[in-house]
DNA sequence: GCCCAGGGGGCTC
DNA sequence: GAGCCCCATGGG
């Protein structure tokens, strides 16, 4: 049964780890522009970022709206692509601008389905950014899935290799009950044990707390190969 | 020098 | 809707 496979395995992560308490910020605010420049990048070129942007007294929708965009790049540099993200920072700042006054608060009174609505017609957030903001700012149970998520699920069985976000999301949602501290808890413990024990284009560790999950991996390409 | 890290947009077919 | 390229730093 998927409902009771997925709890052993967080069980067994949440006793490896310990509790994560995500996100690592100190106002949801913050948890946004962290979602968005954490976009294909570790979290600790993320933090240099968010403490340039601190120091410069710029976590804010106004003063990022105002903020020279040449000033704006300089200061998220480490976590490349910084040309892109200054536009997409000043995207959502403008969006939150216009439809809710600046306030980020009157976009979290929305239903989860409307906001994550929204929140994909803006140019520079798709699935992954807006479910995190859903999750970690809002405060909202919607189920967080990442590459990490599709690495270690497909090596589990749970689906194929290039099975798509929503399909990913949907099992986690089906099977799980709506509760933020679970969905916050299951994604910053995928993250973990991703970090610690599935890396790509390797196989899973033996002393991965959840290997008795798991079905063997072998080759390059994360095809998973069943060995018991 | 090489690989990869908590994606998303835009384009093609 | 899948497949591919672009973006372009910093650490191991």
């Amino acid at each position: 049964m998927v409902k009771n496979t997925l709890m052993e395995i967080y069980d067994k992560m949440s006793a490896a780890f310990g509790p994560r308490h995500w996100w690592p910020a100190e106002s949801d605010f913050e948890v946004i522009v962290g979602a968005i420049l954490t976009q294909s990048v570790s979290w600790k070129n993320v933090e240099k970022a968010i403490s340039n942007l601190k120091a410069a007294n710029l976590l804010s929708v106004d003063a990022l709206l105002t903020v020279d965009k040449d000033k704006l790049t300089g200061l998220i540099k480490p976590t490349i692509y910084y040309n892109q993200k200054a536009l997409k920072l000043k995207n959502f700042c403008n969006y939150i601008k216009h439809n809710y006054n600046g306030d980020i608060y009157k976009l979290f009174e929305n239903d989860i389905w409307q906001m994550r609505k929204e929140l994909l017609s803006i140019n520079g957030i798709g699935p992954e950014t807006a479910d995190s903001i859903i999750l970690y700012a809002a405060k909202k149970p919607i189920f967080v899935v990442d590459a990490y998520t599709r690495r270690i699920f497909s090596r589990l069985g749970f689906f194929p290799n290039n099975v798509t976000y929503q399909v990913m999301q949907d099992l986690f949602m089906k099977n799980l009950p709506p509760n933020v501290e679970l969905y916050n808890e299951y994604h910053g413990l995928i993250v973990e044990l991703g970090k610690a024990y599935c890396k790509k284009n390797k196989p899973l560790c033996t002393k991965c707390p959840i290997n008795t999950h798991c079905l063997w991996m072998t080759n390059k390409n994360d095809q998973v190969n069943v060995t018991g």
